[in-house]
This record gives structure tokens, C-alpha cells and sequence, in this order.
DNA sequence: CCGACTCTTCCAGAAATCTGGAAATACGGT
DNA sequence: ACCGTATTTCCAGATTTCTGGAAGAGTCGG
């Protein structure tokens, strides 16, 4: 993932609506969840949320498909874990899921870099 | 983390100038970056850039320093585990280290919500 | 075909964010 | 005290985002 698309992705989860539906998704599943089910649930007007779902759409975190009358939204697992690992990678030192502590700062002062312990694709 | 903070951080981060802000620190580690060096890395105007530093600082994701005439910003590695935790417990099912590939959907469609397999502390 | 249902697009106003030059503040050296 | 360096604050304009009502578009049942 570049950086690009990381700004998109995290942009799109920077707003409360957006980070609800999202979440909302998440727990879904599989199943999804369709746009009135989520405003419902959300208690947003019909536009509003219909605008913050392209939005998480256009990045990428989320997919639509037509199921007779509604639209179904599902979270896309694998984009959300493209971000996650594109934050492990450049703002965390590439250390996270090795120590429990996660990422940590280098504790000698040395000029090298990220040290790509692991490669986190997408 | 909360849903409050966790929006914060995401829209610190959700920004060409602040994510890139904020590799660097990461990249420099403990010792952290004045924000004059920081300023020439990127090329950014001051004001702009204090601009940046100002919303990463306010996001909890940096914390400044005086030293002597400068300013030093480090990357506060705590706040961005407390963010990945954040989105792993939440955005992914709680399910991220465990497997390679991370975070996946329930294939059997249960109405059960996140399972948190591992608890992601700050 | 018509009406009900589901959802998106259109629109325009409100609010927040981003930008960078100029002025202000903080610090240390002489 | 004065000057140079380092950085922030002030400011105003440009741009983007957010909001929700109203109208439009796709789908199904009778």
C-alpha cells in the first residue's frame, strides 16, 4: 500500500459517522449489512449516510453489491488489513506483532532506519 | 482507546504533510527531529508545518520538547499502538497477529460480535 | 403500468481544514 | 542590552468536507 492510498483509507475512517459504519460492518461479517439497516441502526438521514458510505467506498474499505431492492455494504478484510500493516510498517518500525509491547522507539540512538522484520503484504 | 481518540488519530494521520511528519519521527526514533530539520527534510514553510506539528501534538500522536532553542518532536509509540490495537479490536474482528492473514470475515454467518482473542492494551 | 420501497444524486449552505507570509515569542551568545 | 536563530501565533483567503431536504433512479408485486 502506498502512502496515497493510506491517507485515503485513514481519511475515510477519520470521521465519526464513517469509524461507526465501518465498525458496524466489521461486525457484520460476511452477511453485510444493507444501507437502510445501517441508517437505521445509526440513526442517520438516508443522504447523509448514503454520502459517507461512497466515501469509504471511493477508499476502498468497503464494497456494494445489489441485492433485489437494497444494497448490500460489506467491509473489505482485506484493504483494512493493508492499512493496518502499511502502519506497522512506516510508523512503527516494522515491529508490532513480535514483542507484546508492539512498537517501540530504537532505544540506541542510530541512524538507521525501518527495519523490515516482517513483510506485511496486503 | 476510545472511538473519540481513535478518530483523532486516524485524521492526524489522515494527511500527506502530518503522515509523512510522522514517518520521519518514527524513522529518527528516541532522539527525535527539531522541527527546523524537519521543516528542510520535507520542505515545508514553518507555518505550515507548525501547523501539522500543532494537530499530531493535539492528536496525541507526538510529543515536543524544548531543547535549548529548538523543538524536538519524538513519535509517541504508545499512542500509535494504542491506535493499531484500536483497529485491530475493533475493525477486524479483534483477529490480526493470530493468522498471517490476519483479519477475515466469519465465513458462518453468526450474529456474534467481535471475539476478542487477544487484548490489545495501550 | 402503477405504486411502494430502497437507495443515490443533486443542491446549497454551514463548518472545518489547509496554506503561507508577516509579526510575535523564546532562547542563547556576545 | 542587542542581535541572530528557531519556532509559534496571527490572519485571511482558498479549498474541502459535512449535512439533510428534495428530486431522481432502480426494483419488485399486483
Amino acid at each position: 500500500m502506498e502512502a496515497k492510498e493510506a491517507v485515503d483509507a485513514l481519511g475515510a475512517l477519520a470521521q465519526d459517522h464513517r469509524l461507526a459504519v465501518f465498525r458496524l460492518l466489521v461486525q457484520a461479517g460476511a452477511d453485510g449489512l444493507a444501507a437502510g439497516a445501517i441508517a437505521d441502526a445509526l440513526r442517520l438521514p438516508n443522504s447523509s449516510l448514503s454520502f459517507h458510505l461512497a466515501h469509504l467506498t471511493r477508499a476502498g474499505l468497503i464494497q456494494q453489491q445489489r441485492h433485489s431492492r437494497s444494497i448490500i455494504y460489506t467491509a473489505d478484510y482485506a484493504a483494512m488489513n493493508g492499512l493496518i500493516g502499511y502502519l506497522m510498517e512506516n510508523c512503527c518500525n516494522g515491529a508490532a506483532c513480535d514483542a507484546d509491547a508492539a512498537c517501540a522507539p530504537d532505544k540506541v540512538p542510530s541512524s538507521r532506519a525501518v527495519s523490515m522484520k516482517r513483510t506485511v503484504r496486503l
